[in-house]
DNA sequence: CATGAATGAGTATTCATTCAT
DNA sequence: GATGAATGAATACTCATTCAT
């Protein structure tokens, strides 16, 4: 149910195809999405025309790119929330996505992308995210761990906020982590 | 207080320094920074020439219309700061800029210009602004109402953040409601 | 009611787009439409942005060169049928028409396109040399010198039908003799 | 009789050849020849590459197209030219051109290779064709049924021309009949 | 001072052709 | 031989900025 690929694909083509994702991942994040696609695919060590072959758009790409950092933080989130109690699965995939949120503000509208809709590739990957955050919250609710009047849009929000926090805070560890107390602590019950 | 004049200036030259600037912010904030100076010029009224007469750059025409903000938000901020109690005034001031932050993401720029150090024009007006932030902080620690651990960037990036919280949750006044307290909750010791 | 300025236009701007059309003219009709705006541009002496200012796109400059075309003959035209007998007036017009088009089948689109439907520029003026075929049609006829039963569509289809053939006979004026005399006899009753 | 075959080609590749001409002569006649290689390709069922082994340019496929369209023409030329008396021949040859025009202006440009010097592929069946036209219409001259005036190349040009004009006419069959009788009148002397 | 015409570097995208698989 | 992935030159169009009117 997560991309299938049709034919087998040539060996060459798909490290092409993995390579740009890869560059464009990189780029994005840190310099924005105002790169040029040429440069994108120099970096890639492939022509301009692979990589219109493989992202029809640059929108397409961008999308891409989202795409395959959702479903990353799915998998990721789907392992947890298996194997720890609510709560503790609950703060724990907090954390998680909140630490895969990298550089520039591009994560950001990737999580944005799964609270607004977006092109239809894009949605069915962040409707799976979005399922496992409402049943993370929900089992944490019931556990005791989290104010009962939190819906699944304020979660989102929530998380595409302190990650924007965080960017800000830089590296700076101690003062992450004391943004994430305060955040935790806000969320519990009273 | 604000920007001071050189030279007199023409009447007509004010206003149309003026409108362009209101202009910009309507702009800026409802569409991006991606709209042509021309389209802008033109809402205000004046040739593209007149815009660039007044702002010798377009970086330079975003950059005012930020300064305009910080100086808004620093006028009321120490309104609030001279009449309220430590704690009522600095969580009243937290909303405040909240409240202010608007549409797309320009808003929070702004805020991240006060915490990144960027062109000499900003760094005047932020300077302020993080003065009285500082100060609020402060007053509100000593008076028992916010944790002691917190310095300045974080109140910073978490003002940032919350903005961006905010304007993924829209309109909807409840959410937005649920989501201060929970920050606030979050900010108070313990 | 033909081409009126909406206000004054600077000389230059004036000169300028005239010059566009004269370099576009020349360009499109003797190397085709295929050939780049950047070069149209250069040979007009100047920048592509000054060319897309004028013609927001490559086709509303193609458009505007045959609207140009069109309303040349359309006012020839016009002089023609008033001064001459209809049937004169007729087979004038119509060597008119042919000698009017020149090199490559540029101007049979022209033509083509007062045939066809258009955008709506276009159809303004062909639908005025339309109206004065369709009039010097039925003076030539009512005064017996061409088959009734030729309607507006065969004439203009015959008209571009023997520009092309005049093409394909390039300077070789006997020979444009002899075809406008297979035409122009079995043009006639009978 | 048509392009000798060096070495004796394997079947399935003289198949595929042959469905590229045919698909190619569709999709140029409909679309014009701006299709790109590639979907000629896919509609063929084969790969590029083996549209690029078979024809080394796409204007050699183009070239290929005319070939077998002259061709064609050439055969049922030469058959009515056997059958019927001189006149009826040409006429009737005529007509037969003529109706073999089909969609776009494509076919136009056949015949219009037939009239100038393209490349050596097509100057050979070109050459053909040209012979045959040049006895029917002495044949027709002798007979006293075309104007002795009239020369090879205004024979092509006419029709060339004529075909032009009937795609502009479309399927109204009674008005392309008119035309018909419009040029066969005129052609005859006096 | 204001105007808006001119500029031209910069960008996404296409497509004929080549070549590794 | 066949395939289709890779290539990259080419092209229409945009927009910040300059400067003649």
């Amino acid at each position: 149910m997560s991309g299938a690929q049709e034919r087998p694909m040539r060996a060459d083509a798909a490290r092409n195809r993995a390579r740009l994702l890869d560059v464009a991942t990189e780029v994005f994040t840190t310099r924005g999405v105002g790169v040029p696609t040429e440069e994108i695919a120099r970096a890639a060590g492939v022509g301009v025309g692979t990589l219109f072959r493989h992202f029809p758009t640059k929108e397409a790409l961008l999308e891409a790119v989202l795409v395959r950092r959702l479903e990353t933080i799915a998998d990721q989130t789907a392992r947890l929330a298996a194997e720890a109690d609510p709560a503790e699965a609950f703060f724990d995939c907090f954390r998680l996505v909140i630490d895969r949120s990298s550089g520039k503000s591009e994560f950001t509208q990737a999580l944005a992308a799964a609270g607004v809709d977006a092109h239809a590739t894009l949605r069915e990957s962040s409707t799976a995210i979005r399922a496992q955050l409402a049943e993370l919250l929900a089992g944490a609710q019931q556990a005791g761990a989290v104010r009962r009047d939190l819906g699944l849009p304020e979660l989102i929000a929530l998380l595409v906020g302190t990650s924007t926090t965080m960017e800000h805070l830089g590296a700076d560890t101690p003062a992450r982590e004391r943004i994430f107390e305060v955040v935790f602590d806000g969320l519990r019950p009273r």
